[in-house]
DNA sequence: CGTTTTTGACCTGCGC
DNA sequence: GCGCAGGTCAAAAACG
């Protein structure tokens, strides 16, 4: 069950004392406080925090205790009768403070509601309970809401995403650099391709290039488009097909373009598959030729319909290299942790639309260097700097076109930054994050040049790794990412430095309020 | 029992 | 036309 949301850690317990007051936390409504992107904090909601203060302090009043005192004095080794109740073996790891619950959907919360109610209400009276069930209507209004907006954001998010990348690539663009590889790829652009961004409609991304698709057995709304698609081959795109297409708007090329690029990253992992912050579902594996290792296909299984595909395989070469190639574009609203990839995997097939390398390159060094959420940009680009030397290659020579990012390769020395860390420590982050879980993360990679420059990235990091629902994860996962949680904690809190730095993060995190649960 | 993975079969495009 | 390789389907198996 290779999920790729790869969160399983998230439900692990070494992370999460205290989890289920958790849940009731305002905390957990919302991604961190993200420095760069004040539309995430625009979408704060500090009345819901009121509100929880305001069910503490009926607590406190009442003689019971405080779940979310337990947050702001970083107490890790409070201990309770309440906090028996979801106490385990866990107490000797570190308490990062952060939410590391998933539980969002209303009846998640409603049960474990329930749950710390019964505790709560055991030796009171019932009068305050009203109340209570009050406060937490309106924190499931406020929940729906937040779910709301946020698929808002993510659309507004993407767009805006797009839309600055094509902006750049029309900046970067001159005469000479525009290159054949997209105009053909334009050319070949079947007439019927629509938007499918809403429809649901399973168009799929297809040229004439491409093995078709279907086996004809199944009749899937996809297949049918193919076939609808097979009957008016690319080749034979005549002069009314592109008297059509020119009848089109600009943009429905464009996202068709997108669906068809591909983006090819390649990451060491020991991992079967990279954690991009999506849900997959395996529908093939394929000996390629040429290399003893099988590839794997997936489709996002997010929405119905989601157009999005990718294959793993690793490299003949080297088998610790992991290539994982993205085609088409998400129809649906992404998760935080999926907007990394998704962004990324946009820009390059909007690059490739742009048709320039060097607009490309530059086109995605400034949408990944202004996505907040990018984890590639910062691994490719660190501290968000524009890199001439970005590890992003574009090839046409292969059937579709296809941008590479090489993920396998350290940074170069950046002297922006305070860079002070010994190349063992690295090497430790390295272990420590890059192996976070089952799942090679990207945001391990990226972790891997920064966490000990700045905690408080990692605990974004760690905060949206740990928003995903814990269904997600085989228990294999789970238990492998319990592991690696333990070992990451340890090698963290083995560095004396970081601890320190660590708990001025968490201090910062929770002062600031900002919490997260992730939309689902 | 529903979902996911496995895996053999099938289809298509391409090169010869 | 044939064979090969890539990609996908779908029944069966596995899993929770």
């Amino acid at each position: 069950m290779d999920k790729g949301w790869c969160l399983a850690v998230e439900s692990d317990p070494p992370l999460r004392p205290a989890a289920a007051a958790y849940t009731t936390t305002p905390f957990s409504f919302f991604p961190p406080p993200s420095a760069g992107n004040p539309m995430m904090r625009m979408f704060q909601f500090p009345d819901v925090e009121a509100l929880h203060h305001a069910a503490a302090d009926r607590l406190h009043a009442a003689g019971e205790v405080d779940f979310f005192a337990h947050h702001h004095h970083h107490n890790n080794k409070t201990t309770s009768p309440s906090d028996d109740s979801s106490h385990n073996d866990d107490d000797d790891q570190v308490n990062t403070g952060l939410h590391l619950l998933t539980a969002n959907t209303v009846s998640d919360q409603s049960t474990v509601d329930d749950q710390t109610q019964d505790h709560r209400t055991t030796d009171h009276d019932d009068s305050r309970s009203k109340p209570e069930a009050e406060l937490q209507v309106e924190l499931r209004t406020m929940n729906v809401e937040n779910q709301r907006l946020r698929d808002m954001l993510s659309q507004v998010s993407n767009n805006y995403t797009s839309l600055q990348i094509h902006l750049a690539s029309l900046t970067h663009q001159t005469p000479n650099q525009q290159q054949v590889v997209p105009r053909k790829y334009l050319a070949l652009m079947p007439p019927g391709e629509t938007s499918n961004s809403s429809s649901g409609s399973e168009s799929s991304p297809r040229n004439g290039k491409r093995p078709s698709v279907s086996g004809g057995r199944g009749e899937s709304p996809e297949s049918a488009t193919n076939k609808a698609q097979k009957l008016s081959p690319p080749r034979s795109n005549s002069t009314a097909q592109q008297q059509q297409q020119q009848q089109q708007p600009n943009n429905n090329n464009a996202e068709a373009a997108m669906r068809k690029a591909r983006v090819s990253v390649r990451a060491r992992s020991e991992a079967p598959m990279i954690s991009d912050g999506c849900q997959w579902r395996k529908y093939g594996q394929k000996m390629a030729k040429g290399n003893p290792c099988p590839r794997a296909y997936y489709r996002c299984t997010m929405a119905a319909g989601c157009p999005v595909r990718k294959q793993v395989q690793r490299c003949a070469e080297d088998k610790t290299i992991l290539i994982t190639t993205y085609e088409g574009g998400h129809n649906h609203p992404l998760p935080p942790a999926a907007m990394a990839m998704a962004s990324t995997t946009t820009a390059a097939a909007t690059m490739l639309l742009s048709g320039s390398t060097s607009s490309a390159d530059g086109a995605m060094t400034m949408m990944m260097a202004n996505h907040p959420n990018n984890l590639l940009a910062r691994a490719m680009i660190p501290n968000g700097a524009v890199h001439s030397n970005s590890m992003a290659s574009i090839s046409a020579s292969a059937p579709f076109p296809t941008v590479t990012l090489d993920l396998t390769h350290t940074s170069p020395p950046n002297n922006n930054n305070n860079d002070n860390n010994t190349p063992v420590q690295l090497q430790r982050q390295r272990e420590t994050f890059g192996m976070y879980n089952n799942q090679t993360k990207f945001s391990g990679v990226q972790l891997s040049h920064e966490v000990a420059n700045s905690p408080s990235q990692l605990l974004q990091q760690l905060h949206h790794q740990h928003q995903l629902p814990p269904r997600v994860a085989s228990p294999v996962a789970r238990q492998q990412g319990s592991m690696m949680v333990d070992q990451s904690v340890s090698a963290i809190t083995s560095d004396p430095n970081f601890t320190a730095a660590l708990a001025a993060a968490i201090s910062s995190i929770m002062s600031g309020g900002g919490g997260n649960q992730q939309q689902q």
